[in-house]
DNA sequence: CATGTAAACTAACAATTGTTAGTTTGTTAA
DNA sequence: TTAACAAACTAACAATTGTTAGTTTACATG
């Protein structure tokens, strides 16, 4: 046996987090969650609080898992190019195993209602974290001196955006995959 | 005069969009919509037949923007690296003239339902074309061999989140945007 | 066996949803 | 002046929404 296995309510965060994948938060009842659950919407809330209570769990937990990663990758002791590479991996690696939960991070996070100014401070510093790696790159001379907010715009949509491609390629070799994505996005596809 | 101005059908459909990307579609409702407007929901319906109706205008013409220009750069008589300026070029003229509609087509489309499947094949086919832009190019050893699914991914998805960017830099100078993002889709930020 | 607890149930609620029916208002054209 | 039409209105509807209250069931522990 686990130490820990799963609990109920975090069974139930994980289904809602499949739903609103598919169909976004505001489209997802109570009554589909449940069906999902094989049990009736009223029973959720033996283990919940509100619908509200489950996004907050699906997104900010996830959020945080960024921003704890940036912290470490800040103070790592290398060169920007490196750096981004870590960022690289932090994004395939939590994308990967809570592809779910990504969704709802890029698309529902407008919905928040209590902590939506937490999540968009978490957002702001971590986006002014990576900014800051690009603008030390370009002035060690290791990043070219292409406008450091529309490389920051490219290199983050795409990170972002993982969730989408990587369950849909069932065969996927996560480490080659990184690897692809390292040239691509840092050295760029021009022979 | 102009020739033929707006429609009220057509600016019900302009500010729906609006609001769709603020809040989704499905949290979007006809009251919020009327509000917007000045007017009552009920009398929304003397123009639309239906919300769904609204979805679908706002989706289907994009989408059938974005195939349309793909034909042209098929069909231009150029290298693959040239064409992949063209698209790119395509992104950002469409989505800064309606990052509104850009929002639906990425985050609604599942919303849609008699156009649903129509969609579909638009993006499909429109992928379709992207990839074999890309294939022909490494073929002709104009792009470097790196696996084409996720050079198609990495770019794609970087295009596709244009609307997000565009309207936030409000002295943003769109010809040089575009250069930069040549150089960084292109030939990479490694120097 | 008795008890406590986790987790399900039925029934219902008040609010909100998209939409319809029928009517009124204001402007344009004959 | 009258007829036509675009575009708004009020009032209401049936369905769906998230949620609550109170109850029942099943199992584990003492």
């Amino acid at each position: 046996m686990s130490p820990k296995s799963e609990t109920r309510k975090e069974e139930i965060v994980r289904v809602a987090a499949q739903l609103f994948k598919e169909k976004g938060y505001t489209a997802v009842t109570m009554r589909d969650l449940a069906a999902k659950m094989g049990i009736k919407a009223a029973s959720l809330y033996n283990h919940i609080t509100s619908k509200q209570d489950i996004l907050d769990a699906v997104i900010i937990s996830l959020a945080e898992a960024f921003t704890n990663g940036m912290q470490g990758i800040k103070s790592s002791n290398t060169n920007s190019i490196d750096k981004l590479k870590k960022i690289i991996q932090l994004h395939v690696t939590l994308s990967s195993q809570n592809s779910y939960g990504m969704a709802s991070l890029n698309n529902d996070w407008m919905h928040l209602e209590k902590r939506l100014d937490y999540y968009k401070t978490l957002r702001v510093e971590y986006e002014d974290d990576f900014r800051t790696i690009l603008v030390d790159g370009i002035a060690a001379g290791e990043i070219i001196e292409a406008n450091p907010e529309v490389m920051l715009f490219s290199i983050l949509t795409t990170l972002r955006s993982l969730y989408v491609w990587i369950p849909k390629k069932e065969d996927l070799n996560l480490e080659e995959f990184t690897t692809t994505l390292h040239h691509i996005l840092i050295e760029g596809i021009n022979k």
